[in-house]
DNA sequence: TTAAATTCCTGTAAGC
DNA sequence: TGCTTACAGGAATTTA
């Protein structure tokens, strides 16, 4: 499923593609889909505007769009679990389950695809999103420089959620999902179900770093497709190659060589080593 | 305020 | 073989 990595990738593939393009129509098919503003709004202020640039926020992915000087208006699109954005010629055959397509003239479409429909696209700035509770007061990009291991720590010490409940939780950080979850904890060495409020700095510290290689390692590997996920191409990331306890259980740990043990956590499926976490 | 449970959705795979 | 059932999970919503 897309999470931070994933959606990078996507969002620099399309960028090329889109700035400059002007969007010259709009056709909703799966009413639902659509979270702000209603569709036929959506679809009237869509039309006519024109991309001026694309860029990621968590696992959202952003279209700045022209207008009025000051009023930075969005199209978001969050990818859910299954969801594929893709910019095509119109002739292309349409696959099942699209439930959006926009025209961009000159023959090309932006296509969003979604098999569980877990997805959404909304319109608007990010105040007004944020105001009308359609998208969350995100916490800080896990690759910004500005998010240290003090910072994580303030966020985490007085928590008494699971850790992992708390990586997932898009408001401690933006852009975490269950692959990344499980796969930082394993290699910060920490359970995944210790509360967060019992972590040391140092353990903290461990989970921080482990973020950030492994979110820059699976961007440089296009990130992981262990699911439906694809890039803006169609094609396959790599990354998924090279986890170590995600979709493993029961499995030898990489590490020591005892099975992977597999628990229910924050409602998701989780996989950690007994002897290598602690 | 926080944390946990529930809900949405369909393709896939396991079990009988 | 063919049917039923459980499972996968991001995040909004509900409940405690």
């Amino acid at each position: 499923m897309p999470e931070l990595p994933e959606v990078e990738t996507l969002a620099a593939d399309l960028r090329p593609q889109l700035v400059g393009r002007t969007i010259t129509g709009c056709e909703v098919r799966f009413r639902a889909i659509v979270r702000h503003p209603d569709p036929e709004r959506f679809t009237a202020e869509l039309v006519g505007r024109t991309i001026q640039a694309v860029s990621r926020r968590g696992k959202y992915l952003l279209h700045h769009l022209d207008g009025p000087p000051g009023e930075d208006t969005l199209l978001v699109v969050h990818l859910g679990m299954t969801g594929q954005w893709r910019c095509v010629k119109q002739d292309a055959p349409e696959p099942d389950h699209l439930h959006a397509v926009l025209a961009l003239g000159d023959g090309c479409q932006l296509r969003y695809r979604d098999v569980r429909r877990f997805g959404r696209l909304l319109l608007g700035s990010e105040p007004e999103l944020v105001a009308a509770r359609k998208l969350p007061r995100l916490g800080p990009e896990p690759l910004d420089p500005g998010f240290t291991a003090a910072s994580l720590y303030r966020r985490l010490h007085d928590r008494r959620a699971p850790l992992k409940a708390l990586l997932l939780d898009q408001m401690v950080v933006a852009g975490v999902g269950n692959i990344y979850a499980d796969e930082s904890c394993f290699r910060a060495g920490v359970r995944p179900n210790r509360p967060a409020n019992g972590l040391s700095r140092r353990a903290i510290g461990r989970i921080h770093a482990a973020l950030g290689t492994l979110l820059s390692e699976a961007i440089a590997n296009r990130g992981s497709s262990v699911d439906s996920y694809r890039d803006a191409w169609g094609e396959m990331g790599r990354e998924q190659e090279l986890l170590q306890v995600y979709g493993r259980g029961g499995e030898p740990c990489l590490r020591c060589g005892r099975p992977l043990s597999v628990v229910r956590l924050a409602g998701r499926t989780t996989v950690f080593c007994r002897r290598c976490q602690r």
